[in-house]
DNA sequence: ATAGGGTTAG
């Protein structure tokens, strides 16, 4: 039968029936587009009966053949021909359509059902409140959100809103869309509500990631004395694995036992709340409830093995392991996968090697889905080169492995082997998806790759790509990080929809940039639309604070931050706030600040207050810092050199010498400065001095040039930072060979004059470069954008936005 | 004839 069925699907694609014209704007009376929309001609197959007995009633094929049959016989203008099996002949006309179009979405066609319901519209045939949730399911399955609003539109003008049913898949239609704001809308407004509606609320929630809003719907619903069934009960406990901290998780499984009396389902329902658990890092609920198994199946020993490699319990997780082969339960592909998938998530290389010759070992069938994992777990933990020998040795690859793999290089920052690989991709008809966008897009935040992440953003809006909310933060977030603070707000302002990721990448953009003044006015504005915000948002807005220097908003945002909305302030929040009094000059205030902390300061917090008194000139309270500091972190080059460089800011010499001498005594290396600048979407990277650049003539000579007119323009060499250097060798490569000068140089021989240079540095910009940055922008008339180790520098004629306070 | 939902992947 297999075979049959097989063979048939080959022969007969996607169908069009001649009727049925292309589904357009005129066709209902509004411009509609959806490039997802591929219309192809009818096959020419006879259309005859069921061929096979075997053939079930909705197949495609059989959905095909009854299509074919009612055009042939015309259908549409007699309305009598009996169908071909003789289980339709008792349906209405509607019934009939409703029945094709069921059975197209069954069989994952939803463009055909929407062909079926653009000729309805055509022929001016009734659609009935049962058609209509049909239909909407296609829409969904489409992610066309604007036939669906169309829709919407029409059952409102055709008095079908009275019907549970069509507001609950109108619901699911705008939720499958991404819009949870407008399926919120129908669920209010709804006059009847049943457990689908309040389960598709909280579905519609969770799948957007907006955990406080499905938590008090959970919460309404039980108010309302609306118990879901055990099916949805187990759905939603899985729902939340994904989302809930400790506590979420620990209330889910409260509302489970009030709410479930587990009568057929209990190993189930167990199972998703020991992964719950386990996902929410609560390891010791997630046993407990394991050990009182009354019968352990395979799935629950996965759950309970992955759980354990989730929270790092590497060797509990083999023990059990080995425990579950004693008990003669046998791992099966899911459970192979599920582990080496966790592998990857806690980065166990050694494991993950393991379980991958364990598969061998053991005689697994490699399939697409088992290497796409292998591929994932090598490239998270860094080895990309084992992740490509896999993915190199399958040939027929899907959209997941290639995501997979790109998704490894762009981990490992190989900007110019991922953007190959997705070329290869595109080349070979292969078609992206959300993930695959998601980790190219976040590639180029990470190396600064705004060319390539333009030309990506490009190609989403021209293939049609869905923009859900992971997407469309990734892009703000990308257009931040690459220096294009305009483009970013752009798309934000746009988004109709906004979770709480979303504002966040905004407003972290905005502080990361100096525009602190906007970051706290968007801060405001998603207060007063009652967005929540969480711990991330606070760190962007001290940021803010910051940059602005807003010492009395700051202190007064971290007081709401506890007393407002309950969060418990971090160690870095702490940090924020140290750096905020330091950066003010209020040096005693922060000491103060920091021994009232309720943990231990960690390097966040001293190097904070380090980089403060190297601004205000406070050795005393700096060797205070620089001491924690290297007492935490004795290797560390940058603490030595900061507070060697506030030593000789004070002229004592002495101390000067003295830190280089521990500095050399311990073999302590300075960082290499690292830069790096994209032209014509390829990324070329400098280090301090580097001649490895196939064009290191021109680039020498080019900045010679730049040497030249710095001095005519009267610059001179800011000496304290020369100090810095350890070894006289390094002398040679100093200043003038730093590496931002390096690809500043390279932008400017291949950019068209008058064009922005954007550079990305791993360490923060010296004194000497910014000043030397600031008087090239003037004499060569560019604007140059640093993005540093912590910030943005727009250096625009002879100034830069960070008001020499970095 | 219509909407959602079935434990360990994505």
């Amino acid at each position: 039968m297999d075979q049959m069925l097989l063979t048939t699907s080959r022969t007969s694609h996607l169908p069009l029936p001649s009727m049925l014209l292309p589904l357009t704007c005129q066709s209902l009376h509004q411009p509609i587009s959806s490039p997802k929309l591929q219309l192809t001609q009818f096959p020419h197959q006879p259309s005859t009966c069921l061929t096979t007995p075997h053939d079930h009633p909705t197949s495609i094929q059989h959905t095909q053949q009854i299509h074919a049959h009612m055009i042939k016989t015309h259908f549409d203008n007699n309305h009598q021909n009996v169908p071909l099996t003789p289980f339709l002949s008792h349906l209405s006309p509607a019934a009939q359509y409703n029945f094709l179009i069921t059975s197209y979405n069954k069989n994952n066609f939803p463009e055909s059902s929407l062909q079926i319901y653009a000729h309805l519209r055509r022929i001016d045939f009734q659609v009935d409140n049962f058609t209509i949730p049909s239909v909407l399911k296609a829409c969904g399955q489409c992610s066309w959100v604007v036939l669906g609003k169309e829709i919407h539109g029409f059952v409102l003008k055709n008095g079908l809103d009275g019907d549970v049913f069509v507001h609950n898949s109108l619901m699911q239609m705008y939720s499958e869309c991404g819009s949870v704001v407008s399926a919120r809308l129908v669920f209010d407004l709804m006059a009847e509500r049943d457990s689908v509606s309040w389960s598709t609320m909280i579905r519609s929630y969770v799948r957007n990631r907006l955990l406080t809003e499905a938590l008090e719907v959970v919460r309404e619903m039980h108010i309302m004395h609306v118990k879901p069934s055990e099916v949805a009960m187990l759905s939603m406990v899985s729902l939340f694995s994904d989302l809930a901290d400790t506590r979420t998780g620990k209330a889910m499984h409260g509302y489970v036992i009030r709410n479930s009396n587990y009568d057929r389902l209990r190993i189930p329902i167990t199972t998703a709340l020991i992964d719950m658990h386990a996902k929410c890092g609560n390891l010791s609920s997630a046993k407990r409830l394991f050990n009182g198994l009354p019968q352990k199946n395979v799935v629950s020993w996965t759950a309970m093995i992955a759980g354990c490699i989730r929270c790092n319990k590497l060797e509990e997780g083999t023990k059990l392991f080995n425990k579950m082969l004693e008990g003669r339960i046998f791992p099966n592909e899911i459970t192979v996968f599920s582990l080496i998938i966790e592998c990857g998530f806690v980065r166990a290389l050694e494991l993950g090697k393991w379980l991958h010759s364990y598969t061998l070992r053991n005689g697994f069938v490699m399939t697409l889905s088992l290497a796409t994992a292998l591929v994932d777990m090598y490239g998270k933990c860094g080895d990309t080169r084992s992740a490509r020998s896999i993915f190199d040795g399958w040939d027929n690859k899907d959209v997941m492995i290639w995501s997979a793999m790109i998704s490894a290089y762009a981990q490992a920052n190989c900007t110019n082997e991922a953007s190959d690989l997705f070329a290869q991709m595109v080349d070979r008809g292969v078609k992206p998806n959300q993930v695959t966008m998601v980790s190219l897009i976040s590639l180029c935040a990470e190396v600064g790759a705004l060319d390539l992440g333009k030309w990506i953003h490009l190609y989403i809006n021209q293939q049609g790509v869905d923009v859900d909310l992971i997407l469309k933060t990734s892009l703000v977030d990308m257009y931040a990080k690459c220096g294009d603070i305009d483009g970013s707000y752009r798309l934000f302002s746009e988004a109709k929809d906004r979770d709480i990721c979303l504002w966040n990448a905004m407003i972290t953009g905005f502080s990361m940039h100096g525009f602190g003044k906007e970051a706290l006015e968007l801060f405001e504005e998603m207060e007063r639309l009652g967005v929540e915000p969480n711990d991330i948002t606070f760190i962007g807005v001290f940021h803010a604070c910051s940059h602005a220097g807003l010492v009395a908003e700051g202190k007064r945002l971290f007081d709401r931050m506890v007393g407002s909305y309950g969060l418990v302030p971090k160690i870095e929040h702490y940090g924020c706030m140290v750096d905020l009094l330091g950066r003010a000059g209020r040096l005693e205030e922060a000491h103060e600040f920091i021994k009232t902390m309720p943990m231990q300061p960690n390097t966040i917090i001293w190097g904070a207050l380090l980089s403060a008194c190297r601004l205000y000139k406070h050795p005393d309270l700096g060797e205070v810092a620089a001491k924690e500091l290297l007492e935490l972190e004795p290797q560390n080059c940058g603490y030595n050199i900061l507070m060697s460089n506030i030593y000789a800011a004070a002229n004592r010499w002495n101390d000067v010498a003295g830190v280089r001498k521990t500095m050399k005594d311990k073999g302590i290396k300075k960082q290499p400065g690292l830069s790096s600048i994209e032209v014509n979407g390829s990324v070329h990277d400098f280090v301090t001095g580097d001649r490895a650049h196939p064009q290191t003539g021109k680039i020498y000579e080019m900045l010679a040039e730049m040497t030249m007119k710095l001095k005519e323009a009267g610059y001179t060499p800011d000496t304290s930072v020369v100090l810095q250097n350890i070894d006289e060798e390094e002398k040679e490569t100093s200043l003038n060979y730093h590496s931002e000068k390096l690809a500043m140089a390279f932008g400017l021989i291949h950019t068209a004059a008058g064009t922005p240079i954007r550079i990305v540095k791993n360490l923060r910009v010296c004194d000497d470069c910014h000043s030397a940055t600031k008087l090239l922008s003037k004499i060569y008339g560019r604007v140059i954008v640093v993005r540093d180790r912590n910030r943005f520098h727009h250096f625009r004629e002879g100034s830069c936005s960070c008001g020499d306070y970095w």
